[in-house]
DNA sequence: CGAGAATATGACAGATGAGTCAGGTTTCAT
DNA sequence: ATGAAACCTGACTCATCTGTCATATTCTCG
């Protein structure tokens, strides 16, 4: 059984979503080698066995976890940069956002960033999502001239990897700058370094 | 014994060594909780129980090889950047070279980014020391005019980012685009973004 | 050379935790 | 009501691997 038939029931479906939330939380606060089936089903409310109905192992639930955080981060990024007037303010927004997201969620972020050695696979599909709407962001950008030439693959992945950093720095680790001083600080290099 | 007592011996020394760099090879290859002491010590051409004399613990040859390898990666950043004439100039060698690092030791930056999950406390320790001596150079610079002024802090924590991202999709996942290409667009970027 | 310090050996005890399974309970359509 | 499908249980098996220890070897220095 390669992969796990999805619930048939409400009642299926509210129990495999208990184990995913449990899984969150324990693999989110313990990491994942720390984190046992027992913990996650213990947490979950239900008996070691059924998590084996919804998943096939650890690192099923795992893989399964990224790909929905994936999903919510990109929805929380697109919500707030939609009302953006052009590029650079998009920018802006989105880097608030993140931040902002990650703050509220430390534990998101490890759990990502320990998926490359979950399975690497997951992590880079993860990335490779947002580059790709990210990159594509800055050729439509640069195309109706709100930013200057450039090539818009580097450009995403420097971005990206901007956000990340200070997202560890300043929200994960240690939130007692004012994000909005951070993100101001960075948007300056951001605007100069893309702008006409 | 909360820590182990150095070698006596040049015998010593040499088995210590020989562990040590088993143990890169064997958890940058396998990844930490892969890894096994009874791998590494036969890669090391010793037995089980001659690991125990030099480490504690699986973690502790783990914190002492992120601690090596912080060391390594600044000397090739030092040696890289000192020929620079200003900041901008050091910015682009020491991107370059970094990437250059990467995509030669693919297994250190897995290493280092593993580091988070096993103690972050040496993942920590070992991006603070780089910040601190980035911002240093920034300061300098913006106080010599040389890039215009700004948060040395933040813009630290943000060009190591782009360098951790870049390293890693251009250098450790898929290194068939030139490095050149890639620091050409990126230092377009941070030029830009640092000028006066 | 001989004693004691340093280094090395490898079998094994003990702990851990993933995944299984045989059987129990709930739900629901007919 | 009843049978079958879906869901649930938790004790148990089994493989893994760390860290220990009693013993052996090598080195060094008086």
């Amino acid at each position: 059984m390669e992969v796990k038939s999805p619930p048939k029931t409400q009642r299926g479906e509210a129990t495999r979503r208990a184990i995913l939330n449990a899984a969150e939380k324990v693999i989110g606060g313990a990491g994942y080698a720390e984190a046992s089936i027992s913990q996650i089903t213990r947490d979950a409310g239900v008996a070691q066995g059924t998590f084996y109905i919804y998943f096939n192992s650890k690192e099923g639930v795992f893989r399964e976890l990224v790909r929905e955080l994936g999903r919510r981060v990109r929805q929380v990024l697109s919500e707030a940069t939609e009302g953006a007037q052009n590029r650079i303010e998009a920018e802006r927004l989105g880097l608030k956002a993140f931040i902002g997201f990650v703050a509220e969620h430390p534990d998101i972020y490890r759990i990502v960033q320990e998926a490359l050695f979950v399975d690497s696979t997951v992590y880079q599909a993860y990335f490779q999502d947002f580059a790709e709407s990210y990159r594509h962001g800055l050729a439509v950008a640069a195309e109706a001239g709100e930013i200057r030439d450039g090539d818009a693959d580097v450009r995403a992945w420097a971005l990206m990897g901007i956000a990340k950093s200070l997202g560890e720095r300043y929200a994960a680790w240690d939130d007692s700058r004012p994000i909005d001083d951070v993100v101001d600080a960075a948007h300056d290099l951001i605007v100069r370094g893309l702008q006409v």
